[in-house]
Formats: C-alpha cells, structure tokens, sequence
RNA sequence: GCGUCGGUGGUAGAGUGGUCAAUUACAACAGACUGUAAAUCUGUCGCCCUACGGGCUUCGUUGGUUCAAAUCCAACCCGGCGCA
C-alpha cells in the first residue's frame, strides 16, 4: 500500500508553443515524466515483450484494455492477482528502509472498452480505422448523393458491437457470447483490474459518421462520463490494490471543432482527474482538433492523446498540448516487418536488406540495437518469434525517445528547432 | 531385358479433348496497419504490349490424330516399383 496520491505538476510552459508544457505525473505506482509516449499491453502484456525489454524500451508505464482483460481471464482473476500491473510483473526492485528489495508496481492505464464501440461496431470488417483518409470521407460523401463513390465504404450487417442509451451489448470475439457493458460495469471492471490511470466509458465514433451522429454520440458519452464519476465515487479505492485510481473523461466530437470545444468544457466542468482526447479525424486536421479541445480544458490537468500514434503526431499534439500517447503502431506494425528508422520507416522483409549489414539502430541505447538489418530480415523470413520482440522493442524504443526528446527540447526551448530538424529527414521536408 | 506406374509453371500437387497461361498450397515480390478480433490482411506472381483489353510461348522430347491437345496415339528420353 502506498500512500502516494494521483497529481499533476507542471515543470515548464512551452515558450514557443503557447499550449505545449513539460510535467510530471505522479501515480500512487510512480511518475511519469511528460510528455510520454505509453506502450500499450491490451491483454496486460505489450506482445512479444518481457517486462525486461519494456524497460529498456524507457516505457514508463502500460495501459491495458478493460474488454479484452474482461472477456479473459477476467477481471476477478485480475483482481485475485492484485492487479494487472502485478500480474504480470510490471514492477521494478527498490531497497526499503531497511535495506531489504523490494517489488514495487509501476505505473499502469487501462483503457474502457470504448474503443471497442468503435472497432467492433461501426469500423467491423469496413476496412476503416479512426484515422480515416480523404479518398473515404470524399467517398462517403458521394454516397449521400451518389451512389458510386470509388472507395466503397462497406456497411457491416454483422456488427459485434450495439449501442444504446445505456449502454453496449458486444459479442465476445473470442467464442461469440453476448456480454453487456455500461459506464458502471466499465467503473467496476477497472476498479478490479487496478490500473492508475482510467478511461470513462466513451463511444469512440467513426470518423465517415455524420455530424449529426457525433453530436449525439457525443452528448452520450457527456451523460456516461456523470455515471462514470458516480460510480467511480461509490466504488472508492480499488479492489485490487488498495489505491486510489485517477479517472479520465474522454473528449468526444469528431474533426468538428465547435463540438470539440463543447465536449472538452463540458467535461473540463465536472470532477475528472485528466482527460483523454478521444474519437477520429483525418490526418490533415488532427492538429487543429485536438487544439479545439485542449485549450478549452482545466489547463493543470493532464491530457492523453487516446490512440495516437505516429512521429508527427507526437509534434502536432505536444504543441497543442498533450501530455501522454499511447499507441498500438509500433508494436503491431512490428510484428509485420516494418521498423523505424530516421529516414522513415521500412520494411525489413524487402529482399533489399538480405544481405544489409548495418545496424538496425545506429542508437546505443535502443534495446536491440547492434543486430544487423540482414539478421533480423532472416528472423522475420524464417518467422522466428524473435523477429517481434526485436522489432516491437526497437520501434517502442524509437517513440518513446521522440516524446522523450521533444520533452527536453520544450525545456531546451528549442522545440520548433527540433521539430523541423526531424521532419526534414524522416518525413523528407514534409510537414 | 520384360512388365508396370509416372514425368505439369521456383517447390508440392490438381487438371486427363475445347470454359487452361493452367485449381490450390507453399515459396517469392510488394503494399496496408494509429485507445490491438491483427505473429494479421491485401495485391502481384510465363513473356510482351497502346494493358478491367490484346499478342506470343508453355504442361519430358519429337512426330501424329483432331476444327481444337497439358489432356488421345506412336517413338524416344528420364524416374519409381515388380520380375528376371
């Protein structure tokens, strides 16, 4: 048990970006120093790596999913385990008073099972993810007045996901049973799975879905974020691990900047530890979206960027004032061969890189650094599993130093600087 | 030597007169992936072109039957098995 509480402080304001600042998230479980990027461990493991690698990645915490930890094995075993921090041994040594080691838990997120409103509701098998291109939202809005849009958007018969005012019926995606989620039973199972930092129950919504659809969309999530703080407060600590846990709204409102604003001062109003930024947008606007949020948001509360992303939007939302990411990119992408690099990103199973004999790093501290670029091609081709664990480290390690670097160029008072000087070479000019 | 079965695209292996440039799998080549139904999914995979169409060359080799052959016939070459 610690007696450590949830805070926020904020170490320095950007002088360059009115909105971007440097800070620290203290956790009954630690700190965290922003602006961090979060591995993320859906099933309380970030997949194909230890515990070990993770921390050598520099992740500073872990955020886990309430849906798929509550379809398996369940948040009583969770519980039972005294959180999924413990559970799977994310946690570290300390010497105690008297001089003995020490297990301690690390920090740790879970998100609410909202995204999975989304992906297993209206994105199910349509090809869309909630960053969505122009090529679909152009397509999407032909379809209104004409049917034969180029990228067809399918519409699923077969959702796994229902909304109602209540809340979400999902079917399991592991053996079809039906199960039933609302803001309390979300409240509860996070409460079980103990996490530090906690998501509200959202909907995160489509980003082809109409205005119309957002704002309604969005004034439910406002109605569930009040029971979530209810039930929050009836349950107290958690059940788990005997801490407070820090509960975090999620603005909703989609690339409509009005509705960002409504969403953020609605939430900013009520009694929430920080906020999540949450929903869908293009690439284009993501920027200027998440803007219309944080600035209308309690300023000396934290604010998570839910589900973002890639080197360029860690520049875009930092200067808009985001203080923590978490993303599945670098690990999923991983797992399929890609890595990053400081031109770009590649794919290592290009028949180019058989016979490279360069480093997949030329960093010292990337966890697998020294590994030649023909032997990891070679793992991935013989489909060895080290292929991923070498990959998933390597490329978490990456943005992890990027947030980590912006981090110090905001207190260098060179952001900008740095912002330029990355983008000019892994994005070749752009941006 | 006799008998018998078989030789198909990088590999395995379908097809046994037209709908076959040839099912499928694997390999190969490339692409996608942003709060993880994802160690997944998609595309290409004989050659050439003015490429949602057209031309050319392919199913051991050679010759034949037929309007039409990977598919039928003959000879030959090669391989497995059986008998000498």
């Amino acid at each position: 048990m610690s007696n450590k509480k949830f805070s926020f402080e904020i170490d320095k304001k950007s002088n360059e970006a009115p909105l971007a600042r440097v800070g620290v998230i203290h956790t009954p479980h630690g700190d965290i120093q922003t602006p961090a990027f979060i591995p993320v461990g859906t099933k309380a493991t970030v997949k194909a790596l230890s515990v070990e690698d993770i921390k050598k990645t520099l992740g500073q915490a872990v955020l886990a999913n309430t849906y798929h930890l509550y379809l398996q094995p369940g948040a009583d075993i969770v519980a039972s385990h005294g959180g999924f921090a413990k559970m799977m041994h994310w946690e570290s040594e300390i010497k105690n008073e008297d001089g003995q080691l020490e297990k301690v838990c690390l920090p740790t997120f879970t998100d609410s099972g909202g995204f999975q409103v989304f992906s297993l509701g209206a994105a199910y098998d349509t090809g869309v993810s909630k960053i969505a291109t122009s090529a679909q939202l152009s397509a999407k809005q032909k379809q209104t007045t004409d049917d034969k849009g180029e990228v067809k958007i399918k519409s699923s018969k077969t959702q796994m996901a229902r909304i109602d005012e209540d809340g979400v019926t999902f079917k399991s995606f592991i053996n079809g049973s039906y199960h039933r989620f609302t803001p309390e039973t979300s409240m509860q199972i996070q409460h079980a799975l103990g996490a530090d930092i906690f998501f509200a129950f959202d909907e995160c919504t489509s980003p082809l879905a109409s205005r119309e659809y957002q704002i309604s969309a969005m004034q439910r999530t406002h109605r569930w974020a009040k029971r979530c703080i209810d039930e929050h407060k009836r349950l107290g600590i958690s059940s788990a691990t005997g801490e407070q846990q820090a509960l975090f709204a999620v603005v909703q409102g989609g690339a409509f900047d009005d509705l960002r604003k409504e969403s953020a001062e609605t939430l900013g109003a009520m009694d929430f530890d920080g906020f999540g930024i949450g929903g869908s947008f293009t690439k284009e606007d993501m920027g200027k979206t998440v803007k219309s949020a944080t600035e209308n948001l309690p300023e000396g509360k934290p604010r998570h960027l839910l589900g973002i992303g890639e080197p360029i939007d860690f520049f875009l939302g930092v200067e808009y004032g985001i203080d923590t990411f978490d993303c599945v990119s670098p690990t999923r992408v991983a797992r399929h061969g890609n890595i990053y690099a400081p031109d770009g990103k590649i794919n290592i199973t290009n028949a180019k890189y058989k016979n490279d004999m360069s480093q997949i790093s030329n960093d010292e501290s990337s966890p697998y650094y020294n590994y030649t670029k023909s032997y990891l091609h070679h793992l991935f081709k013989a489909e060895e599993m080290m292929a991923a664990t070498i990959a998933s480290a390597h490329n978490l390690y990456f943005l992890i130093k990027i947030v980590s670097d912006i981090r110090q160029s905001i207190l260098d008072d060179r952001f900008f600087e740095f912002k330029k000087s990355f983008c000019d070479r892994y994005y070749n000019g752009k941006y």
